[in-house]
DNA sequence: CTGTATCCCACGCGATACTG
DNA sequence: CAGTATCGCGTGGGATACAG
């Protein structure tokens, strides 16, 4: 396996300079991707654990955004064949490498947009 | 004017603290809004010029994002009274912040998407 | 040159219900 | 628990035409 899947639903890969940040966007882009990647930043976790992260996911959006990211190379999925399904997500190799990334839009959006959030400091 | 301008069409902002991820996500998302920053680190551009920048893009979404992008306060948009009319955009203070973030993007899309772009090195 | 206005379709995504 | 299936709506975004 090499190190781009298959230009499925991304942009053509086959464009000028500025076409690698709209690639790389079109990986971590698509509503949930973002908070899921951070999250699995923390460590493996399972898909109700990711759940209760991210209130506002349908199981519909997770398990979705999950297998696209999946299919991208950026997490890995490990299925127990327990009677009470048991089945863990964590980043792989690609996804790891994104930690700089997605620190860095994390690190800007705290700096730059001042949220007021309430209640909440550390995962 | 503050430095957040007003929740539209961005996520809600006071979640959990993946939020800012995906706050700063619905910033540069949107299929261009992208290239048209990574170009814009270039410095000041007309209309046209990024149209020819990013070929794909039609007047109407080109229009459409560079407003949306203005209106959050990543570019200024700058309008000649002439004839023949004239419009510049550049980053705003806002936007060039961005850059480390874009630049994350690119250099990520670099280094793991090794693209075969046939004629292109630098920007 | 730089936009704006329509028309319209594809699909992202939510709600809900069902299954191994 | 983890996931799939279906239905349906809102809207992102392309094509095209018109305008200051």
């Amino acid at each position: 396996m090499d190190t781009v899947s298959s230009p499925g639903r991304h942009s053509r890969l086959d464009c000028s300079p500025g076409c690698s940040v709209e690639a790389t966007l079109s990986l971590i882009d698509g509503k949930w991707k973002g908070v899921i990647l951070f999250h699995l930043l923390d460590g493996t976790l399972r898909f109700n654990e990711i759940r209760k992260r991210i209130p506002d996911v349908t199981q519909r959006m997770l398990t979705n955004q999950l297998r696209e990211l999946e299919v991208d190379g950026l997490i890995a999925r490990r299925v127990y064949a327990q009677v009470p399904p048991k089945v863990e997500y964590s980043l792989s190799e690609r996804g790891r490498s994104l930690e700089a990334v997605i620190l860095a839009l994390k690190h800007w959006g705290d700096a730059h947009l001042h949220l007021f959030h309430p209640r909440d400091s550390a995962a």
